[in-house]
DNA sequence: GGCCGATTTTGACGTACGTACGATCAAACA
DNA sequence: TGTTTGATCGTACGTACGTCAAAATCGGCC
């Protein structure tokens, strides 16, 4: 392995260990193995390839959560949901290193353009995958208002879920449990 | 107004303007009108002040979300959550500062103890009480499934929501789409 | 007025930080 | 083989950091 990839791997394992606050360059340069002077050579410098690694990170949780709710796809409407939740949810907890690297992204994107850019797109399209997962259509043919209020609301709710499987694991609903909670809020 | 609650102001205002990582000791100082060494005095240490500050955030904007969801208290059941959903997008933007702040605690939970327990707390009695005003119920009555159930799911709604509202406020549903999406995934 | 605890102010100490610079190295190439 | 190019290494610079000790100031209370 390069130091460049050693450098992104060591970045995130202290993003997930430390948190951007506490990871130093040397920090990073330690867990990798690599060179201090490397982070400039190949990253411009250590914020560049704390962000890179973060991003990263939030991309391979983009894909997991996905794959969880794609679990659903071949049930019917009724059960849809409910799978996907429960697919996602017990997810949840493997995945933990990648939602905490997350969470430190979205941390920071208030302070850094690139990187609320970059969290923006991906919402955006993991808005419109997800809606067309759970309505069993193809993502081209959802039009802007389906998109903002499936995919928005199923995506709150999985990231709200993401920050509530870190602050407390222990008190996250099953699968079932929030998928019929729902079903009694709106069709009660 | 005394330099402590100077300092408590002056943190927050530094954490919603540079984040947690980007906020010196001296930020703050400068920002409150205060003296670096009064943070040492006043809270023992700089992080433990910017704790404190990130916590009394999230605190006021649980409260801005109960007030928010209340207001669908008074509908019948087919409208509460829709009004709830409305009202609490709504206010979003106008509590900006401290969604931000709060995400900030967000981001440190995973590596503090402190903040988690904090936020484990603050995050279960606000799953009890949304779930007993969207239920129209007691928050003693409720037991433990239906505050995971119904109290999860909104709470993580909520957050979910919140955090979008920062990285692109400009696609977030209104709450009127955010309930018929819920209705069209739940009940169809 | 004079004392005493609580607070504010001053100043500095030791350190750990990110980054830059030049040397060194390894392989590709002519 | 001599040269070039990209990568790695050793190091040190300048600085900005958090914290602390002690002096100064304030505010009640006798």
């Amino acid at each position: 392995m390069s130091q460049r990839e050693d450098l992104l791997a060591g970045a995130r394992a202290c993003l997930v260990e430390k948190g951007y606050h506490r990871t130093t360059a040397r920090d990073i340069a330690a867990v990798s193995g690599s060179h201090l002077a490397s982070i400039g050579y190949h990253f411009g410098s250590k914020d560049a390839l704390m962000n890179l690694a973060a991003l990263q990170a939030q991309n391979e949780w983009g894909d997991a959560i996905e794959a969880a709710v794609r679990a659903g796809a071949g049930a019917g409407p009724a059960q849809r949901l409910r799978i996907a939740l429960e697919e996602l949810i017990s997810s949840l907890p493997r995945h933990r290193e990648l939602v905490v690297a997350t969470m430190q992204a979205y941390a920071q994107a208030e302070f850094d353009e690139g990187i609320r850019h970059a969290l923006a797109d991906a919402g955006e399209s993991a808005r419109r995958a997800l809606a067309a997962m759970l309505l069993d259509r193809d993502p081209g043919d959802l039009d802007a208002e389906t998109v903002a209020g499936v995919g928005g609301a199923v995506y709150a709710t999985v990231v709200g879920l993401a920050v509530q499987s870190v602050l407390a694991p222990e008190s996250l609903p099953t699968g079932e449990q929030a998928a019929a909670a729902l079903r009694t809020l709106t069709c009660e």
